[in-house]
DNA sequence: CTTTGCATTAACAAAATTGTTAAACAAAAT
DNA sequence: ATTTTGTTTAACAATTTTGTTAATGCAAAG
């Protein structure tokens, strides 16, 4: 029982610093707030993870491994032809980052305002895109060569699926409260956006 | 000479401010750092603007009005045929995207960390958007009614364009980091992002 | 039953950060 | 020349925030 007890209170603690980190950064985030969204007091969470920063890193080492994951299990599906395989992929993509919309703003964020500290995230990401990038230009050329989609460069194919599918989700609730009534729920927006980014890119590949 | 002094100091303040708030946000940001930056003691900060919120609103407004006025004139345009018209307007916006990149990361880490302190941001922002979308869907519309493109939603096609223009030069720093090699110089890659983009937004427009 | 080891608490300490104030100073107006 | 007005400085105060510690509790192992 000692176990399980601390098991939960460590945990409540990552989701509480999760939640607190994503939403107001690094700066922004109160180790007393976390401490009290988790429901311990604040020597608690020095008790289990000593400082700030190295909660931080908890979190985000958690966070990416779980997206980085996923994402490798995309590029290894090879069933679909191209086309449909990268449309599938990036609205993989697309689910990743409307379920956690918050992600990449603050990763964004972290990257920019403090480089020194979020070497980690740095490191995450790196190894993400180099294999991301790497395995979709091969397809690409081969396709390009077969004449089943004109010639393309992966990292601006890439650019363009990563930016599409972040931005729209990312100030969805911002621009929900500035647009006053021409915009639809965030369920409904979200399945037209996919869509929509989804004729995007096949427009893009088409010859 | 005294109000040409308080003048300079006013805006050495305001500019290294502008500095600091941008790149570490306004929980990063230290009011020390920023009279450091500016060459003056921090009481002088004080003095001239009170407090640090002040300050940051004085930043923002500057900012955002600036950004205002350009779209503002953008939209006013319509010379050319809508498909380079869009173009064109797609275009100054990569412009100012890529002229002050820091600016959308900073403005939406803003509103979603502390959304009250940043009312200023989303005003300016609704201003700007409401603007620009009523003009552009009509125009839209009446161009797909004459059947030079195909009919399309004004929100999908902002969305579009913002999030291609914002994202990359936003991130362009952070994986330049982490491409080794296959990432062109800061100039190359605007110039072809700001073509690839351009080609993207046409194959969309067209029938 | 007692000892051992970890969990928990409350109070405290240290550091960082924002904001204030009183006095010195400089320039311009009278 | 003196007064007045606004600027600048240095020292200080207040608050916030992170981190520590010593004492207490509590469950299991010996």
């Amino acid at each position: 029982m000692k176990n399980e007890k601390k098991q939960n209170k460590e945990q409540d603690i990552l989701l509480a610093a999760e939640e607190e980190f994503l939403t107001k950064g690094y700066d922004g985030a109160r180790t007393t707030s976390i401490a009290q969204k988790a429901g311990v007091t604040h020597a608690m969470l020095h008790y289990y993870f000593r400082t700030k920063e190295q909660l931080f890193n908890r979190v985000v080492e958690q966070k990416f491994g779980m997206v980085a994951m996923t994402m490798a299990s995309v590029i290894a599906d090879s069933s679909l032809p191209i086309v449909e395989r990268i449309v599938h992929g990036a609205g993989v993509h697309f689910d990743i980052a409307s379920k956690d919309p918050k992600l990449p703003a603050f990763m964004i964020h972290e990257i920019l305002s403090n480089p020194e500290r979020s070497t980690m995230i740095r490191e995450k990401v790196k190894w993400i895109t180099l294999n991301v990038h790497q395995n979709l230009q091969a397809q690409l050329d081969m396709a390009a060569n077969r004449g089943e989609i004109r010639k393309i460069d992966a990292v601006d194919l890439l650019m363009d699926i990563i930016s599409l599918n972040i931005f729209g989700v990312l100030i969805y609730p911002s621009i929900s409260q500035i647009a006053d009534g021409f915009l639809p729920s965030y369920e409904d927006f979200k399945a037209k956006r996919k869509a929509d980014i989804a004729d995007t890119i096949r427009r893009k590949l088409s010859i």
